[in-house]
DNA sequence: ATGCGTCCCGTGAACGTTCACGTCAGGGGC
DNA sequence: GCCCCTGACGTGAACGTTCACGGGACGCAT
């Protein structure tokens, strides 16, 4: 948040003074580093050590200003602590990579403020923005202005681009594989993020009701641990749960422990779908039955819209500016 | 790789854009838009306004140029994929952030190329580097000329500054806790990283010899379904083990799975340790025993010393330049 | 009237590159 | 001798901001 006062300064030496120390003018120092023709190997080879003694950089805002920017691309992460972040994060750094974008990451996990904080910081750096910024979606367009934001699960609102989830779709498989294992009694945990209903949440009531299935909701903070102790205090207060439906694969982690540490076997005495579909799914006992994200396909697209938006492809609030992804049931143990 | 032909045209409106619309000079945008004092509310407002119609961001090139840089931060990652590296990731973003710096992260884990690749796309961005760089370290300061780049675990080499961990002692505390809880005949998996033996690997051997253990060594790729099936085999051929000590969390998270597969019960059949202490450790059956490290410390280590080097507060390659940290062992179920 | 101070606002210069030219020397063909 | 070509190098301009000034209008006291 508060800068330190002590600046550190960074520049060095500048395109001149190499040239100066090389007897030579700027235009030939750019030729010399760029690899350009039109400049004998001999002088190339003299100013290239040149440059390497006097510490020369070339200045990226010079650079940045002449020839018309890179893309640089913003990367807005709630909690790098929980996996599924990184694992998106990893993709769209991939698919952004080949694109010969850079990234530049932010996540307002901690100490790092609210996520309004991180867009404050980013914007002012990046071209566009990707993700998943809930509730500050509108508040990160109008910081950006014309430029992209693409939020990643939420409704699309002020965003000019959107990528989401069908969580109806997913809901409606997940709670058709726990009856189909034998459940009578299930319960949803769901991410509480600030006491609202999560789209998750809401697609899971209406299969939930749809089906004609009475469902126990819980709520509790995106962590392991938070899920374990919610998880714990559900099954004391509703005793006959035999099929959990987790808001993700991380707190699924923690209900797994939850339950193992009341006695319960899994799936045995209790079912637990997660959603997401990260590797931590398969290292914890028992292996994780989950929706699953593929998550290389949803940096992809996040990137895609990007590129799309910038290049004016397709038009930021339109239609075409909103992605639906479907979800995958991976059946492993737990259910 | 190799960038999109297509170069997305990002810039709007100028400042003389919008200094054209509404009637007056630059200066007085700059005063608008930076909020600054020495112009009527009147005028701010309707400048603010007007830039807003228009699309108008400043231009982060112009803006540098003058201004002197922000600091920006690259981050090169080996793999986001893996646990741990987001861990560090987090804390340096988190350091950084309140620094005021920007972070620019890539990770060459996948179809991103080899380090050396994230390191030539890094370079022209950032005015300093921290990363696992492993053996491309020197390479990487060649590319980065003068400007500091901390490397992790790994010999400092030609880099400015390095952050290292005292595997010597950490592999001693974690061996004696071995024996304490009386395993016999005691393993080592660490990772294969081209065929070398590891900082860790040394460490481990050395403290092995000089406790008088004969120590079992088996490498394998850095990934819990690759120490999984080394573990595996492992026990095959040793069936006797019944202490084993692994490079890191991931690959300990997989080793329990060999071992739960193979029908040993952990700690009882044969004890586990891993080193990282992260989050996974506390989420498999059983929970894992580690030699943890305090990821903030490392990540605010990391940029503390990209501080002092920028500074100048510490010269590079010097003797202040190297930092060791200390492991704590902290014990759960698997050992 | 003169002087002085404040509030708004505008103008030249600078930041460090690259781009699009221009120049100059030498060489070869007729 | 003349022309043109090519290779090696230099020069003005431009990119879009901010900084350090400078200046006019107005109010108020002298």
């Amino acid at each position: 948040m508060t800068p330190s006062s002590r600046e550190p300064r960074i520049r060095r030496a500048t395109i001149l003074d190499v040239a100066a120390a090389a007897g030579v003018s700027r235009q030939t120092v750019t030729r010399a580093m760029n690899d350009m023709t039109g400049i004998s190997p001999a002088t190339r080879e003299r100013v290239q050590q040149l440059a390497g003694e006097l510490g020369y950089t070339p200045s990226r805002f010079a650079k940045g200003l002449v020839q018309g920017a890179r893309v640089s691309l913003g990367l807005a992460i709630p909690d790098l602590t929980n996996p599924y972040f990184p694992a998106f994060a990893s993709s769209v750094v991939e698919v952004a990579s080949q694109r010969g974008w850079n990234v530049v990451v932010d996540d307002f996990g901690h100490g790092s403020g609210s996520g309004l904080d991180a867009v404050t910081r980013l914007a002012p750096q990046v071209d566009a923005l990707v993700g998943y910024l809930g509730a500050c979606s509108s508040d990160a367009q109008a910081l950006m202005g014309r430029r992209p934001v693409v939020v990643l699960d939420y409704p699309s609102g002020q965003a000019a681009g959107c990528i989401s989830f069908d969580y109806s779709r997913g809901a409606r498989i997940a709670l058709e594989r726990l009856r189909e294992v034998g459940c009578r009694q299930i319960a949803y945990l769901d991410s509480d993020q600030e006491g609202r209903v999560t789209t998750r949440g809401r697609a899971v009531a209406d299969a939930a009701a749809g089906a004609g299935i009475r469902l126990t909701v819980r709520q509790s903070v995106d962590s392991a641990a938070a899920a374990r102790a919610a998880v714990q205090s559900m099954i004391e207060q509703h005793a006959g749960i035999d099929g959990l439906l987790v808001f993700n694969d991380l707190m699924a982690a923690g209900a797994l422990k939850a339950l193992h540490g009341a006695g319960r076997t899994v799936p045995g005495d209790c079912a637990v779908i997660g959603m997401d579909g990260i590797p931590l799914g398969e290292l914890v006992t028992p292996e994780l039955t989950t929706l699953s994200l593929d998550l290389r396909a949803v940096g992809r697209a996040a990137v895609d819209l990007v590129d799309n938006l910038l290049t004016g492809t397709v038009e930021a609030g339109s239609e075409g500016a909103v992605l639906v992804l479907q979800h995958k049931l991976v059946l492993r143990q737990s259910a």
